[in-house]
DNA sequence: TTAATAATGTTACAATATAACACCTGAAGC
DNA sequence: GCTTCAGGTGTTATATTGTAACATTATTAA
């Protein structure tokens, strides 16, 4: 069975806080475990990523990271490649950007479903379209190592405010 | 039912000029239905894409076109725009690069398996793919706009050389 | 404490992509 | 044919994204 009753797109009462925290303690245990150094740089790097549950790219982390003091770009690629080999954050590879992974620890390669209009994004792990492509892949003897999955378009939100501007428009083409 | 037979990697006796024949002739017909024009450049860079049935990056276009003359960046990407507008290329985010597609004049969004070893690649338009992700993606309120699937691994081919090199490996280890 | 290793800082640069404007060319109407 | 004009291409400069290489600092383990 699919896990797709996990998606989580942002909601009005989301308390990024706490879920921003847990993404920490989830972090440091995965560190831990892999006996890993979750250095106060990447703590920060990683608190960057997760700040706006929206992908960020590398320059913007770098412009944060700078209100602190001085850094460079190799101090942000480095961290985020630290967090990307521990699969603490994935890469968004058709936004050259990067995002929080809400199930680190465990081994895997989400899907992303990514809003084009306001910029969230939720992570899938489903397991009916891993079945699909593997199927389809080793079906003709190719041997899968990796997959990037991203789907962008309308999340439930902007899907509905999109119809009340089509709504809106509808009334203004009246006058 | 899938179209996964139509999967395809180059083989030995693979005829690529005829191949590269047949897809400019059907570029030029899709190009004709939109009311587009096929200029000797957009033709040149579609060859130059065409030529090596991997995936190619926009610098090594460009590369490739300086050996008739002198070109600048914008160039190559103002031609390759087009044609991935008129789906006649698609673009493979993890890589930066592009591709031909093989059967333009449909639109869609292919999943593409690429190997990691030889760099070729096949081109996939499976529907329970496609249908998995939909339904995914779809149940959860999420409009789908655009897909991008690029599968990376070893293809039939060099899948069997690996088998080969691990036999070769053990016998010197052996001495 | 000391040596070894891992992490970070720093400079320079490579690779990828686009903005802006000038110029040319080919199609459509006269 | 000629003219006009939109679309296509050339050119320069620059923005964005990502790394190589080496110096320095911090942490771990002996």
């Amino acid at each position: 069975m699919s896990q797709d009753k996990n998606i989580q797109f942002i909601s009005a009462d989301h308390d990024h806080q706490s879920c921003m925290a847990t993404a920490i303690a989830k972090a440091e245990q995965v560190c831990q475990l892999r006996k890993q150094r979750f250095t106060k740089l990447r703590k920060r790097i990683f608190e960057l990523v997760w700040q706006q549950h929206k992908p960020i790219r590398a320059y913007d982390v770098l412009g944060q990271l700078q209100q602190d003091g001085r850094a460079a770009p190799p101090t942000v690629y480095r961290a985020l490649d630290f967090l990307l080999e521990l699969g603490l954050i994935h890469r968004i590879e058709s936004l050259n950007a990067f995002v929080g992974c809400c199930n680190p620890g465990l081994r895997h390669q989400g899907q992303f479903l990514i809003c084009t209009a306001c910029g969230d994004f939720a992570e899938l792990d489903s397991t009916s379209i891993n079945a699909a492509i593997r199927h389809s892949a080793e079906h003709s003897g190719f041997e899968v190592q990796q997959l990037t999955i991203e789907i962008m378009g309308l999340c439930p939100n902007c899907k509905a405010e999109k119809a009340d501007d089509k709504y809106k428009n509808t009334q203004l083409s009246c006058y």
